[in-house]
DNA sequence: GCGTTTTACGTAAACGTTTACGTCTTTCTT
DNA sequence: AAGAAAGACGTAAACGTTTACGTAAAACGC
């Protein structure tokens, strides 16, 4: 039904040869016969198959991408950044929503080598055995974006969240805070979980801080609602604390609902720091004081790096820590004004 | 490299003809081949190559969706829902983020229409005649979502904005408000823009409610940071307010940011009421009340609805206005109490 | 002006499938 | 038991490209 390479080397009067040379910008054609053969192209509106290419070239240039979920703040910013770098990288992205379900990653994972994509990025969830052995069956690269590979040697984009965790609690004890509370994540996560709290509870320790159990919750997810439900947890486990460190925007805001319902005012009597910088943090309010990692940014690195790898342009991929900054806000008072 | 139907042929000492019937679960070979052919498969862990496939059966399995940006909070939700339906029905989702710009628009549908994609979801804009023509190039289905055509006979999932935005100034009608006001899209948008203030007039008008151009505010965009800045605008415009309507939750927490700053305690000194029903929505504070679109499902059935058309299921696509519902929260108070 | 290089093409194989068609064997049918 | 029908395969063409190789003509060198 579309016109194929043969309908336009007959209207021209040239071989399939010619044509696919002249489309690819190949060498060997006089000028007369191009232009012979671009007025064929015009006329009859013809459009390279990619399927055909992709068969003989081994190279769809496709990339698949895999997120936890596709509609999660986090992961839509993030896409948003590795579409940008593939299209102008000359790249389409399949975007696939794990749900977290380790079944259908792997039924995805099977669907993109089936697929032939030229590469595959990874985000947000730890890498298992079974992926990995996929990962190698495909022989494309792979790349790791906000979050890294215990147990596999795969490159990844992403911020140093112990760093992250323990700077946004030095800005907590800087502005004279001295009873801090952390709304933390899970304690079997070694990406977004422990880091974190890690990092937190060395701050805590470098100010001689005192620091217990008590000064932790954990959730299960990162979500509002686990931020909402973990404050009065938290407070009372500590009850005079005046600021927290939640590991995450969404719970951070939770947390920020739960205040204001107690009738706790923030950041007056409890200050919040979030992590993310996700677009809401601004919306918030008050405006939530947070980690910024660069999500877009690193989305786009991602794209980035996976594209030259594909073109080989590069040989090796270099994993890559992100810059992250504390953007202030107004969800978080300074003590020492009073 | 990957293993062929040839070496599973070879290896298991039939022709690729069986070995392909086998796969596609077609008749015409005994128990006895097929377990030896299965067992070729296993062994030399063969995938077939959709590439190969989708040359000769001249279906990708692919469709493509087009969103103004992805990681806004509304396409992303859509998007989870067309990913969702679409995998459901065997397909693949290729995102594409025209930014609104209509050359890259154009730019995506051609790559689309190289690469064959199935179908296509175009999403949150108004469909150019250029945009059309290629639709009718590439003879696929096409599926609007979240948007209608006023030019083109294209077949459309979304929701009545006119009746949302009536019942949303209803609502706040009934709840006893007299002076409404609204932060309205842009005059310029046939889609979000005309029907939401033309549902909030006839609303005003049907309780025979003041109504001028100072009731409403026009904006470029949907965004927090033009409900921010229209909020003081509008209150100049109409000072003795009591509620507005914004058309979008964005512009709405954008308003209740700007109205606690100018100290305006909301809801009880003014009610605000929103549009989309954002997961935001429900985190802010006051958690908004708002006309909730069904995002996700809107994106789930126009993924259902664009693969049975491709499947060939059904024949003729017909439109649908999915359901609304206002969504009661804490940002509008009943001035009837008082 | 003759041999040599370069240019401008065309021919055909290859990529990995699906599928129409043919052939041979087996199983019914009566 | 003979002929027909069904079953179990194999052969080869087709899908729309790219590209190695071949060839004829043009351009060049001296």
């Amino acid at each position: 039904m579309n016109p194929t390479i043969k309908d336009v080397a007959k209207y021209a009067n040239v071989s399939i040869a010619t044509v696919s040379r002249i489309v690819n910008g190949l060498p060997g054609y006089s000028e007369d016969t191009k232009k012979k053969v671009q007025e064929a192209i015009e006329a009859l509106g013809y459009q390279p198959n990619a399927i055909a290419r992709g068969l003989i070239n081994k190279r769809t240039q496709t990339i698949g991408v895999l997120f936890p979920e596709v509609s999660g703040m986090l992961s839509s910013e993030v896409l948003e950044g590795v579409e940008n770098a593939a299209h102008d990288g000359g790249f389409s992205v399949i975007v696939c929503n794990t749900t977290s379900s380790g079944k259908r990653t792997v039924k995805y994972l099977r669907l993109l080598q089936e697929k032939r994509v030229d590469g595959i990025i990874f985000a947000s969830e730890d890498v298992k055995e079974e992926y990995y052995k996929i990962f190698q069956e495909m022989k494309v690269p792979v790349l790791l974006v906000s979050t890294a590979s215990s147990n596999y040697d795969l490159p990844f984009v992403r911020v140093n969240d112990f760093e992250g965790a323990f700077q946004a609690t030095e800005h907590l004890i800087k502005k004279g805070h001295k009873q801090i509370g952390m709304i933390g994540g899970s304690k079997n996560d070694p990406i977004a979980g422990v880091p974190r709290m890690k990092g937190f509870k060395e701050a805590l320790q470098k100010y001689s801080l005192a620091f217990s159990v008590a000064h932790i919750t954990t959730n299960e997810g990162y979500r509002f609602q686990n931020g909402k439900e973990s404050l009065p947890v938290l407070l009372k486990q500590l009850p005079n604390m005046t600021a927290l460190f939640a590991a995450s925007d969404e719970m951070a805001i939770g947390a920020m609902s739960a205040a204001h319902q107690l009738g706790i005012k923030v950041p007056e009597e409890l200050s919040i720091i979030g992590y993310d910088n996700l677009k809401i943090a601004e919306m918030c309010y008050p405006a939530l004081t947070t980690v910024s990692q660069p999500l877009k940014d690193m989305g786009q690195t991602a794209g980035e790096i996976l594209v030259k790898l594909i073109k080989g342009e590069e040989k090796e991929a270099k994993s890559r820590y992100m810059p992250f900054t504390i953007v202030e806000r107004q969800s978080v008072c300074d003590l020492r004004d009073k």
